[in-house]
DNA sequence: GATGAATGAGGCTTCATTCAT
DNA sequence: GATGAATGAAGCCTCATTCAT
């Protein structure tokens, strides 16, 4: 969680020279996550991404330092604004219905607009242990907090141990979100986010 | 899910030579299950599992066709077993509720008595993104049958959409059992149990 | 010293196998002292070695962890060898005279018949920093020891740090040899000889 | 020898233009003085030393063609001084045995004063093959003419080679020092300079 | 059937050098 | 003159797979 929180520090300067720097490392982001989005992590090589950001080999590794710094910050900014969006939702109103269905709209509207990502950060062959973990234990971790939030205003079941309805949850949407991206999005979008809201009303919080 | 069902036809002969042949073969497959679960698909090598073996490199090459039918075969054998008690349990009371729970308790025990396969079949760094592909869309495909049965019955929520519930169902399962066995087992296995019964009893069936 | 002393056990199997592994080894030795005494270190790849031994260049890997592995052997080879034929001939015979030519006569033999070992060993560029000190400090034990039995024997004149004149009497033959054999040997080896004993019997011994 | 001999021409304007460039250039030679003496030529790179003069990599090539012509710079210069000090030192007194002391004294005096210097003139890992001929040769040469000068007054032995000795000379001198200064001049410098003249006055000049 | 040495394509990374600003 | 981002050739090493014994 601190991996993925931590901001990184941006250098001041920002002269003719930094702009172009930082549009070349703009570059090979936008490349990476096209082509890690279709490949995955070990089916795309370092030359691959330069070319597709139009650079040499060699500058790769002026903006990152390998192949797995430019992943993770492409999952971890991913991550971050996700989350941002899901928390947002989740606090606008105080209805308990009202919140999860909004956090649910977030949670597919994100999906939607970024569809390249979700496969990238949910999606299979990871193929970075760590960044596996970094994400759903983070994921995991905000579920938890808004179980314990709710646990703490009595809305929640007291038969459900906490962490394992947190991780129950991440699970399932997880799981939802990639299995609805791969599949070309053919399931109304209507019906999946009733159906997420649904399970969650009833089997999470008392309705 | 075909590739998954596909029992491998056999040759029938059956002498020494036959025996010692399985009994190699054997010692593959065991050896690749310990190195796959430990490190990953991406962090053993062929030679890696010929050593575990206790065989020559290319032994592997006559038993197997390359490293990802060994994983595959392994992978899809304990799909198989886990689906088998997964439905046995199942099917072994009409009472929801007492199938339910058994459901969950033959998931828990199975992940117990094989962290191993679980750590590679749930896990992260799958490695194998079509190996990923079948072992969930198989998961769901078992979910959604159960649920295509008691909505014959009668028994299921109308607002939930089948086929993004058996997703559900299988991200929450495979999360929370991979988090389970990778935390070492900490959770109590009472808690998880009921918590897992407690959200598909609510949140997915009329209680 | 120790590393260089360390004589590597061999393994005992001995069939047909192992004899072809041998002799690719060999080749790889043979390839890479030629190479080696021609370019130096830096100016010869692994890739080098491998074709001029005839072999793919990842077999290069399967018999050395690296270039310096191969490098190290070669030198350590050579340096074993030069130091047997040195102390034999030293303690050939007991008139200090005698010892002084004989050494320098086999020193001067060894470099005419390995005039390709005596530039990787002796030469410039060695490129390896830890193996040009080893074989300096190798053969720098070996003058020291030498002056400690003639110290012990009464024939070493006291003014003489032996560690200083251990390291002066090092410097002067891996220098003349070295420039001997850059130069085309053209020097005549009486001469040299005839130097060499000089600057020692007058200089080190007591005539 | 000519090489190093080679005063490079300055251009003659001398405004604070000029001024401020001399200072640049100053600050790569004593960056890589200092970077060189520590890692070797293999173990710096141009943006190191670009890096510790506090200049960008490409002021480098601005001031120097390449990389080896920046140590090349640094070794003849250190080189040059030696000389002179050196030859001084022995022409200071017509005593030959004051003449030794002297020019030992020297030699031992400038490796003290620059430690850096001699560890890269005189030390292992040269890196540059063409510049290790060209200082030993220049040293030999250097020794030579010393050898040549004491033939003509009739106080060499007869015996020796001179193009022998002043390869032996140049051998023990460097080897000596380069060991001292790395050993981090452990041994007491009386008794250094007393061997390094013991061995001189008695093994090459009649006493 | 088993062996294990050999293969060689392929990926990662470094770094001397250039050049537009 | 100084800058520093970009270049791209080159080298090291891995490892899935083959094949002669």
């Amino acid at each position: 969680m601190d991996v993925i929180e931590a901001p990184r520090p941006r250098r001041a300067a920002s002269g003719a020279r930094e702009r172009s720097r930082l549009a070349t490392r703009a570059r090979l982001l936008a490349g990476g996550r096209a082509l890690l989005a279709e490949h995955g992590l070990h089916g795309v090589t370092s030359h691959d991404i330069a070319r597709a950001a139009g650079v040499a080999s060699g500058t790769f590794y002026l903006h990152f330092p390998d192949k797995q710094a430019l992943f993770r910050e492409i999952v971890y900014e991913a991550i971050r604004q996700l989350r941002e969006r899901l928390e947002t939702a989740f606090e606008s109103d105080e209805d308990i219905k009202v919140a999860v269905r909004a956090h649910a709209e977030a949670l597919v509207a994100f999906a939607e607009a970024n569809a390249d990502l979700v496969r990238i950060v949910f999606g299979r062959d990871h193929g970075d242990v760590e960044v596996e973990a970094d994400v759903l234990d983070y994921l995991a971790q905000v579920g938890a907090d808004v179980l314990r939030r709710r646990i703490a205003r009595g809305s929640i079941r007291t038969f459900l141990e906490p962490a394992v309805a947190a991780q129950a949850l991440t699970g399932m949407f997880v799981r939802v979100i990639a299995w609805w991206i791969d599949d070309g999005m053919r399931t109304r979008r209507d019906a999946m986010i009733d159906t997420l809201v649904g399970i969650q009303l009833k089997g999470i919080y008392q309705e």
